[in-house]
DNA sequence: TTGACAGGCAAGTGTGCACTTGCCTATAAC
DNA sequence: GTTATAGGCAAGTGCACACTTGCCTGTCAA
């Protein structure tokens, strides 16, 4: 008798990933506040706005997470690269784990 | 000139630490297919479903992190305590970054 | 053409956390 | 009362990853 062995495979473990970190989710926050922000003004804005004096460096690989986990798209023009949030890819959160509707208080 | 210096706070960090990590996400599955899982129940189908063979102290120790983050309550019944799921505070994610309506296929 | 600006590749570092093992307490069954 | 079962406290370990610094390429303005 030979049986197969199947172990569930996650469907999206980068998008976890990416909401995972607090500086990649502040990031998510700004681009909802002002889509298609270029790495210059979101590291400005991380700074004056929430007081997170990350290096250039460091923003970009979390821009890099988002993208890779499709939270964000970017469009390159010229010198400049815009980024655009694209938050589809939570749907999956509340499909996954589907959440109660309000029980009617007795 | 005093000018006060406010930092927003984020209001639920546990809620994506929690869900942040692999193993805890496969135990929130297991819960949403069988609610009221014990420590013992939970360990041996993440060992048979899964293929997650974890130490017991190891899903203890998640299953104290999706309780601290709200997303698991439990009842200790005589020595077994049982771990329920309540995923209400997912909501605050969606709320966050709301997700755009579908827009009209031109 | 030169220098400034925007963003990227690469390598290295420190630490938080997911894991382990050892031992314990409480409850239940016999 | 003794043994089995269920879960917990505690301490230790290894490594993934968020961060850094150095240097580079491409675009733009003067």
């Amino acid at each position: 008798m030979h049986l197969p062995i199947t172990v569930p495979v996650e469907a999206e473990p980068d998008l976890f990933k990416a909401i995972g970190d607090a500086t990649r989710r502040t990031i998510l926050d700004e681009l909802t506040e002002k889509d298609g922000q270029t790495l210059f003004e979101i590291c400005g804005r991380l700074t004056v706005k929430h007081g997170l004096a990350s290096s250039r460096q460091a923003i970009s690989q979390h821009l890099a997470v988002l993208e890779q986990a499709g939270l964000v798209h970017t469009r390159r023009q010229g010198r400049y690269k815009f980024h655009h949030i694209d938050t589809s890819p939570l749907r999956s959160i509340s499909e996954r784990w589907p959440i109660d509707r309000e029980a009617p208080n007795p």
